[in-house]
DNA sequence: CCTACCGATCGGTAGG
DNA sequence: CCTACCGATCGGTAGG
């Protein structure tokens, strides 16, 4: 009866050290983490960790995989809808920005510790990783067959412009302050779609 | 006769200590590189590098610093000229990218990694940073007063847009090969600044 | 730049 | 989940 989800959901013993888990690793990075920080975070001391988890790097697995998931689940249904190019991708990066607010630390874990994984977690998450930039390049892909996006664009590097942006976001939202995630949301969008249009 | 700068110009022990450092901290992170690891890349024992060094976060700020320093230099005379608003805004990208290209690593860690930086060199490290962002602030803000920009456009957002993709480059660019760093340039120029013009 | 070492902290475990 | 601990590694130093 236990799910494969992440924290929030479970708020059992697991959830709080994979929550406290998230946000150290969002804050301090991966390797500048400690079990220990963990355990003083949850409450618990340092070896009692170990009654709920396997390793560090198995938290991290978790933590990225369950991350990248939310991702993908708010972005591709809008991905494979019937709308325009631009409609869908505004859209998605409105979505994209609405998980990365629900939990930036999340998000953080999932675009930007994921290369501190072991060799034999790093591929699976790559593939994740690629299979989400895969939705935002058909979009662009359709959109130039379309005729309604700019035919030079180059797709990767358009994409991993926008999804740079995208990602960067947590790193300077918080220290803002006057303005609202589906603000910033809406002037992201405007700034980058507005240069992919024909 | 020593002089203040990093790297490359000081080809002796202090040159390769910074060098290693710049790279490792630019590719598993400054919590995720010991100083036996520098020293391994060096070649020399650990405890061999305090005869030039006085620690392991005075080599963070220095690689920070002069990193910084290098992008203001690039950029500080462009967004000075004389030109209009979006043809110093081009040249200004591509002159990130090509400082970017000259050391993608130094680029991580003069960007990324300054976070991990201790409280008395955090302040000035941020201060160094805000006044880089500040030359893209200002020919934003000219671009709008002169009627050539979109004047909805919230500048702040606009520019930290901007720079979280241009900053995003040394995350992908190496595992891409086809695409020299002129042609990402000039492709990530158009697609941001096709995004705030009229 | 090496030898030899310091106390602190690391991820993780056995046994209860 | 605690007690008690493991060997390994950490940043850094004294003395030459």
């Amino acid at each position: 009866m236990s799910n494969g989800d992440v924290a929030e959901r479970d708020s059992g013993p697991l959830g709080a050290i994979t929550s406290a888990a998230m946000h150290l690793f969002g804050t301090q990075g991966y390797t500048g983490t400690s079990m220990r920080d963990i355990a003083s975070t949850v409450g618990v001391l340092p070896g009692s960790l170990y009654a709920h988890i396997r390793s560090k790097e198995a938290l991290l697995v978790d933590i990225v995989t369950d991350g990248i998931g939310r991702f993908q689940r708010a972005v591709q249904p809008i991905a494979l809808s019937k709308q325009s190019a631009t409609e869908r991708m505004r859209r998605m990066i409105l979505a994209h920005v609405e998980v990365v607010s629900d939990n930036p630390e999340r998000a953080q874990v999932a675009f930007h510790q994921w290369r501190f994984l072991g060799p034999d977690s790093l591929a699976p998450a790559m593939t994740l990783l690629h299979g989400y930039e895969d939705l935002f390049v058909s979009v662009v892909r359709d959109g130039i067959a379309d005729g309604i996006l700019r035919p030079d664009l180059n797709i990767r590097i358009t994409v991993l412009s926008m999804l740079g942006a995208l990602n960067s976001i947590p790193e300077w939202f918080s220290s803002q302050g006057s303005l609202s995630m589906a603000d910033i949301g809406n002037v992201v969008a405007d700034t980058l779609l507005m240069g992919i249009q024909i």
